[in-house]
DNA sequence: AGCAATAGTATCGATTCGAAACTAATTCCT
DNA sequence: AGGAATTAGTTTCGAATCGATACTATTGCT
């Protein structure tokens, strides 16, 4: 097969996997945002965090997050920091649906792969990710464990490390190290950043 | 990343390099039905096949078509064998869009990657659509190349090979075999053949 | 202070899509 | 052979989606 035809199954493996569409009473559009949000960190999980991910306007992304939220799948706070922020938190409700994803089909197609394998698929995907992302000219969302602003400090010899975001000043927890972020960098020399304008936090 | 990430990662690449919508003129949805009747064979390119392929109602992909005959991306003819039978191949405009095909920012990063990498690739994602399709209920497409209805006849000792669909009875260029097939079934043994009740081609 | 940029929201119109009803042709079953 | 069920395709209608645009509020820069 060439490259058209692989390139055309991926697209075709996440059609199908995307479901018949509306399930356990959500639609497609509602199921991504719910997926975005219970994946990002909390620097990311906003409105235009999200329309960027989802390769849509902020005007789309607001109105699905609204619907969200006012079915009660998500929580939605203001910012203290940055009064034009809103930051959006799964419920409860959000994330007990997520545990009913239709996309789960493929991803336990992924875990019945072999781990020598499932790890060479996704290192490609993350290239291919990275390579698409860089055409279009558009932010490729990634972890902080493998972004050039993760910065790591050992407070005391054999202690627990610290993480924090150099990029946007803030500490961050274990456990953030493997959601999404869209500061993302990939960690490597002779990258030109992305230009910001804008570093702020909420 | 867990199962869960990777098969996000397949959406998301898939959304992202199915580009902004509107290019030259035709809309996602349109270049979907494009991709596809340039792929699949003739057994397949009808309104049903390609909507179970897209996984949407016949309904919609009929209207989809329709858009895209009435433009002169497609022609329409009727099949003389089955009189309820429709079947749409590509005009020279059809295939000349395809030339500006928005995904091929995906197969070039594709093509980009090392061969060995890029089969492995394949054959990975091979073996998700199937394993989906198969949990989904949902038949697979394929190639002849591949399919356990591809029967090969030697004429002559040293002469060309020549090719059936043993299934429909019809025979296969050497150049169809790699073309898209409603009615592929992966060639290994112990796999049940997906009932069928209607084994008619047009 | 003033201007540009950013975050988010609201509105409108076009498109898409799924469900259902429908026609016509074919196949299955007895 | 003949009626019932199935299949291919189309049409219509209403809901949902989405992109474009305009708008408010807040922040950054000079």
């Amino acid at each position: 097969m060439d490259s058209r035809g692989i390139a055309q199954s991926i697209a075709q493996l996440a059609r199908m996997s995307a479901g018949d569409g509306h399930v356990c009473g959500l639609t497609p559009a509602q199921w991504n945002t719910l997926r975005f949000f219970a994946r990002a960190n909390r620097f990311t999980r906003t409105v235009s965090a999200f329309a960027e991910f989802h390769a849509t306007t902020r005007g789309t992304a607001s109105q699905t997050v609204k619907g969200l939220v006012s079915e009660g799948y998500l929580t939605r706070s203001r910012s203290d920091l940055d009064g034009r922020s809103v930051r959006f938190d799964l419920t409860d409700k959000g994330r007990s649906a997520l545990s009913r994803d239709p996309l789960d089909v493929l991803s336990e197609a992924i875990g019945n792969l072999p781990p020598g394998i499932r790890n060479q698929l996704e290192t490609s995907l993350k290239r291919l990710t990275e390579e698409v992302a860089r055409t279009r000219g558009k932010p490729c969302f990634g972890s902080c464990r493998l972004c050039c602003h993760l910065a790591c400090t050992l407070r005391k010899p054999g202690g627990e490390p610290a993480y924090a975001c150099d990029l946007l000043g803030q500490p961050l927890a274990a456990n953030d190290l493997d959601d999404l972020c869209v500061n993302f960098e990939t960690a490597q020399p002779n990258v030109t950043p992305r230009p910001r304008r804008d570093g702020k936090i909420s």
